[in-house]
DNA sequence: AATGAATGAGTCTTCATTCAT
DNA sequence: TATGAATGAAGACTCATTCAT
């Protein structure tokens, strides 16, 4: 039941957005009654709470698993984007809610969840930076600024990216990886 | 009196969201009563209304004006990416609103935005399809995924820049059109 | 409007108590909707702290002009005995509130209150010290204490005391006037 | 089980009051589920009855103790006091439920509780009916009346008096049993 | 151009109670 | 003897909106 709940929030919180959701539209989707909403959970807000968690405690694991596998920070980096990008299809909805309705948690439990984010960007710092002392990645990039940069190019296929339509999950994070290695630019130039 | 319930509401929407600033909320702001707000706005969507179309239309206009140059695709691009990056200085709190609360217009509103959203993008890929042509870019890309990772670097700034921090909006364009043109693998490799 | 809803408020607060009264009650019994409510209280407790001062301030007030009256400290306690014992015809729901519901107050607010319950209170302390000093009353009373007792007799009137019965208020406040000055005991005993 | 419900019941209806005071908040304090709170009670009022009862059934007994040792009318009054002043010790906040919250029983059993009170009253009365035929007392006494003005003395007690501070439960009742005998004239007046 | 009073539908949340286990 | 899941009604409070003035 909980985890209906979750699932039939998240659908809800995509379309119409966390404020606009009543409780009453979550348990009506369910066909049961708010004292049930209020049993599983203590406020609407807790429910936000535990969406986001699970995202982000998820992400930062499989990004771990990405690290300790050793491979070149290219390779590493490219996994990174894979993932990322293949979480629209399989949880689209999922990460939709958790860059959208932070804003919604208290300033508590929004700061949890902003250390976690960093924690997860400063990953990525890391093998950027990595990779320019190995010379895998060019020695004049903000490692920082960098980071930034691929995550909008990921983050931001959230915003229309459809993974049923002609371009799959998969040819969408070869080229963009392609996109961040290499830039539009001509070669030679 | 219009021009300050927009610039306030603006500011609130942002800090708050849409659904969770209330009529009251932007009127107290100001010391002014519900009234006055009915009488400027006939229902809070059309305020928020309002505030996207400014915004795109505005924008859209910029964007004729750089294509009306002439210029190379390359600097017709880095001034696209620059008007962009500027905005977050001179209007971010407006740009933000934008970006998140385009879910809270009716159908027939939102359509209108999105139309114009797309007449944007259009023209972006028509920059990146003639570049191509023209041998400025690379023949391998794909213009409408490429458009959309442009924007996604340029739009996902709106999420963590601070202008007023150490790197300024001048700066970061020049880097993000470095990192557009020239991706971050290694030259040559 | 906001008189109105206090008055029918002191009637449903006294009947079923604060808590047991719902907003929706109050409003209902005048005939108007619960967004009226909300615009003349900032919240139920707000109509509580309103109905409390009310009714203290009122009373100090009263037992100020008994003070600056500079009689005999037994014919200022008798029209302090007076005063209240005549509240119960000309106010006694709000007086009965203002026994029982103090504790559905906030602390801040319920602190305010006792304070001033508490000068009420000295002021009658004083008069009986004064009355010692006098040779009006015994020597071998305990102002505190005595004062405690004699509020007891007047304000426990108000859980049984109908003054449109046999005896009129003016006839209870001899009485009790009486049986403060003379105890129940035998002369001479 | 249900001694323990019952006690805590009591402390948190004295603090928060009856209707402020919820199934939940009962169980929570004794760290057991509603089941179990419905498995010795039927319901909420159900157990604010057997408050009521619990304490009104002792009471009248060892008033009934009291009348039966044939001791004098004063000696018989003094000892009603004492036993009210000292519950507040005692039992206080089982007494201070009882005078508050009886509005919430139903009109059944709020009817069974008020005769047993009346019958309490009215052997008080009798005491003083006797007592003034004995011509231990005043013969110009309401006997009603002076029943009530003693029990506001004793009973409004309840409000302040505190066991554990300076002046014991012992001293209180023979200090109001001095007032309530010889009142606070000076003698021979 | 602006206010103040009012509405009615809706918000999140709590509650007493039930019942299968 | 006690639990855990669920209900449905009611709770306080908020909100976008209207309208006479």
């Amino acid at each position: 039941m909980k985890e209906e709940l979750t699932r039939q929030s998240i659908q809800l919180f995509e379309r119409k957005g966390f404020s606009s959701t009543s409780v009453q539209d979550i348990v009506d989707s369910l066909g049961v009654t708010k004292g049930t909403f209020y049993y599983y959970f203590t406020s609407k807000e807790t429910l936000l709470m535990d969406i986001h968690l699970r995202y982000i405690d998820d992400l930062v694991a499989r990004q771990k698993k990405v690290l300790d596998s050793n491979e070149s920070c290219r390779n590493q980096l490219t996994k990174i984007v894979e993932i990322l990008i293949k979480d629209i299809q399989t949880q689209g909805s999922n990460v939709r809610v958790y860059f959208r309705e932070m804003r919604h948690l208290s300033e508590e439990n929004s700061s949890v969840i902003k250390n976690k984010r960093r924690m997860f960007h400063l990953t990525i710092e890391k093998i950027i930076k990595e990779g320019i002392e190995k010379k895998e990645f060019r020695d004049n990039l903000d490692p920082k600024m960098t980071t930034f940069a691929i995550l909008g190019v990921t983050n931001w296929s959230y915003e229309w990216f459809d993974p049923s339509g002609n371009i799959s999950s998969k040819e969408l994070a070869s080229m963009y990886m392609d996109f961040i290695l290499h830039g539009i630019d001509l070669k030679g130039e």
